[in-house]
DNA sequence: CGCCGGGTTGAGCTGAGTCAATCGACGTGG
DNA sequence: CCACGTCGATTGACTCAGCTCAACCCGGCG
């Protein structure tokens, strides 16, 4: 993993989408690259909004610490992705902490480089706007779920989301390419370690997941969203 | 109430904060302002958003329905603040319903008129931002609220933040200055109304609040922030 | 080779949901 | 002005999903 990342990397990053090559060579330029070992914080909750990142390659955890010392997982992002952005965009303490779950490399930018950059390609601006428009139904569509579903299609629904943006093909189905505990698959949903080791085991009975330690493959996915569409009551077996 | 607002209230709207006298004119002029009747349906989750709303009098309810036929209520609107906004300025579909809870002035803007405003005095965009961030953050806490709070403690927090930004006090005590029903209050904590009606009791049993049909008055909004921090179990007594 | 982080699983417990019946307050039309 | 219908609220009885508590297992890693 280089890490002078060429311009088709940055052109996939939705914030930079529509530049032409002489402003994704300046954006570039005034980018840091640098490597992110694993279980690095890159960024703390509440922090002021200093500089906006991308992720190049690796994956990063964005998540919330509770004044009570609980965590809720906000989201895993992969390469292409960025974060911190938008509260530096709009003016913020970081609203989550970021940490990194493999070795990574990200390319960061100091607020006012990128300030530089949107006022010579305002396009970027633009792009913000749909970025948070974007994080915004993301959101609330989460809010609806958490109060309107049960663990086990909540569970069903976030594997298919990260098999969509993480999904490694194997011979035994499809995997998710980085390490994730119960704790965190928990954490994610709203929903105890334990709930989700017995969903999973479940599953695994039926030949739906296959998982070990830090590690999930899912052998078939449209079990996963019959389970996720799954209305109420299971209904009562008949005696 | 008349139809014809003046400065002093847009001056208040968050989007248009910081402008100056002329600009307000300006921002006046491109919008029309309509009285709104109870139960009229303003918006409608996934039409196309072409206008941009401001509450000038009244309470306006912002809520989802699920696929399958469930309510989430995202929020309550009074006077100064906007909705629609940000879905014209971000270019998606409208997120979520529009409902006047109680009869209601608004001024509204069409699209291409807030985008002349826009061009005009680029402040609004700052603002939007802002505006954007704000949403960002309320929704991410409620996120976190729903999945490691009980409800009790939600129902707290959220009378409290009702008594915020629509308590008028009365000799009883605060009360909740619109129409509000158990369910509407069950589906913004992500509850059934009957839990929030047996939660309701009980806190009247012991003087915190006082409620009849549609009507919620607070007492003791110190024993309400109480329970919202209230740990884990309250705790076994001594045998 | 012993420890520790992660996982599994059993046995309760309980917060909150479901089902169901009843009640009271409005509003409305005769 | 009163009778009725409707909508919201209350309350009891029961159920159950998911949590807590707890014991135990397993496989790396130092």
């Amino acid at each position: 993993m280089p890490l002078t990342p060429d311009r088709s990397l940055i052109a996939k990053i939705d914030l930079f989408s529509g530049l032409d090559a002489d402003a994704l060579d300046d954006v570039v330029r005034r980018g840091h690259t640098r490597r992110l070992p694993k279980d690095m914080q890159v960024l703390v909750q509440g922090d002021p909004a200093t500089t906006c990142h991308a992720v190049i390659d690796g994956r990063i955890k964005i998540s919330q610490t509770t004044p009570d010392g609980g965590q809720v997982v906000l989201r895993y992002l992969g390469p292409g992705e960025m974060y911190g952005t938008l509260a530096v965009l709009m003016g913020i303490p970081l609203p989550a902490d970021a940490i990194a779950v493999v070795d990574s490399v990200e390319i960061y930018w100091p607020a006012a480089a990128m300030a530089d950059l949107i006022e010579r390609h305002p396009k970027i601006a633009l792009a913000s706007s749909r970025l948070a428009g974007g994080r915004l139904v993301d959101l609330q569509t989460r809010l609806r779920e958490v109060t309107t579903e049960r663990v086990e299609q909540r569970l069903a629904r976030t594997l298919l989301r990260m098999l969509g943006q993480a999904g490694r093909r194997t011979a035994e189905g499809v995997e998710i390419d980085f390490p994730i505990t119960r704790q965190e698959l928990g954490e994610m949903i709203g929903a105890t370690l334990h709930t989700v080791s017995r969903t999973l085991s479940a599953w695994e009975e039926h030949g739906i997941v296959e998982s070990s330690r830090r590690r999930i493959v899912v052998r078939d996915p449209d079990a996963l969203a019959a389970i996720a569409e799954e209305p109420r009551p299971p209904a009562a077996a008949a005696p």
